[in-house]
DNA sequence: ATGGTTTTTACTGCGTC
DNA sequence: GACGCGGTAAAAACCAT
């Protein structure tokens, strides 16, 4: 690919903390208001960070002065790690209104652009490195998960990276599985379903970059807890915490019977809050379409494995 | 690929409000 | 009659081999 002969591109420099140093050479960081981003005051480095926030781009764009910025809006979208938050510096020693620039800003501009070829032509991984993170970004948004979720996933996808697992499979499938994995390793597990829900892959791939994935990588990502999908159920169906307390009872009796062995997590979680509410609230009770609904398990499955659950409770009746 | 198991889909019957 | 539930059969998905 080769240089615009007069242009080159960067990644927008991205306001930070405006008291941050500078990662190359520990000196000041300024914003720069003729550019509209933030250098270093040393050695002019601009500073771009790696992942995609959601932040507000800041450009002077007609001020003579420069002292004012607008904002111009949110990034057109979180989807897209650059598109349309590229930054193009012109070759012309001049500013925006075609002033002739002084020698300190003429020096200042041209290492400005040698780090913008730098940061352009550095290799392709480094690009697709920050589109998966930016994927791994939003479907972890999607999700509701923490941020801690995100940062082992992106390590996860590094590492996926760095042992060279990523040709055959496509950078999102990775992307996905290193989320999903980190979900079920944070002990907040998404289920396949929901994962493939907000991911651009579908849920057989996704399972096979994860297979590969955690097998190359020796994760030891151990089956999923039915207790740790509990929590979130119960809230997102509006129960009280008394239910989640016999649900969990349920999950540990039903364990000590040996009932859930070879059962899925998610179905498990499921019975259990609605047995809980059966038990719990007796008539007006939630019904098996609504537990259905926000668990992604079937009726029929709650049915089965409910009667499972009560079967090996003590306190029930039979 | 194969076979065994679980889950889902689709449909039906039963009791109740 | 609609609704919640239970049961069933067949298909699909899953998993270890």
């Amino acid at each position: 690919m080769s240089l615009r002969d007069t242009q080159t591109r960067t990644e927008s420099a991205r306001r930070t903390a405006e008291t941050d140093d500078c990662p190359e050479c520990d000196g000041r960081l300024e914003p720069d208001p003729q550019r509209g981003e933030t250098a270093c005051a040393e050695c002019g480095l601009v500073v771009a960070d790696d992942e995609i926030d959601g932040g507000p781009e800041w450009r002077d764009y007609d001020d003579s002065d420069g002292t004012e910025r607008s904002r111009v809006g949110p990034p057109l979208t979180k989807t897209r790690h650059d598109d349309g938050l590229s930054t193009t510096i012109g070759w012309r020693d001049a500013d925006a209104n075609g002033n002739a620039l002084g020698p300190r800003q003429r020096e200042r501009m041209r290492r400005l652009r040698t780090w913008n070829t730098r940061f352009q032509t550095r290799d392709p991984k480094e690009r697709s490195l920050k589109q998966a993170l930016g994927e791994i970004d939003r479907m972890a948004s999607a999700l509701g998960l923490p941020e801690h979720v995100r940062e082992t996933a992106s390590v996860i996808y590094r590492r996926a990276v760095e042992e060279d697992l990523l040709p055959g499979r496509s950078i999102e499938a990775v992307a996905s599985a290193a989320l999903y994995a980190a979900a079920r390793q944070s002990d907040v597990p998404r289920n396949l379903k929901e994962t493939a829900r907000v991911s651009r892959i579908d849920r057989r791939e996704i399972v096979r970059a994860y297979r590969y994935v955690t097998r190359e990588l020796g994760l030891g990502v151990e089956p999923a807890d039915p207790g740790d999908y509990l929590t979130r159920f119960v809230s997102d169906l509006g129960l009280d915490g008394g239910v989640e307390v016999r649900a969990r009872r349920l999950l540990e009796e039903a364990r000590d019977e040996n009932v859930d062995v070879g059962k899925s997590p998610v179905s498990l979680a499921a019975a259990a809050v609605y047995a809980a509410t059966l038990l719990v609230h007796g008539a007006d009770r939630l019904t098996q379409v609504e537990v259905s609904e926000v668990t992604d398990v079937s009726e029929v499955t709650i049915r089965t494995r409910y009667r499972d659950l009560l079967r090996a409770d003590d306190d029930c009746l039979l």
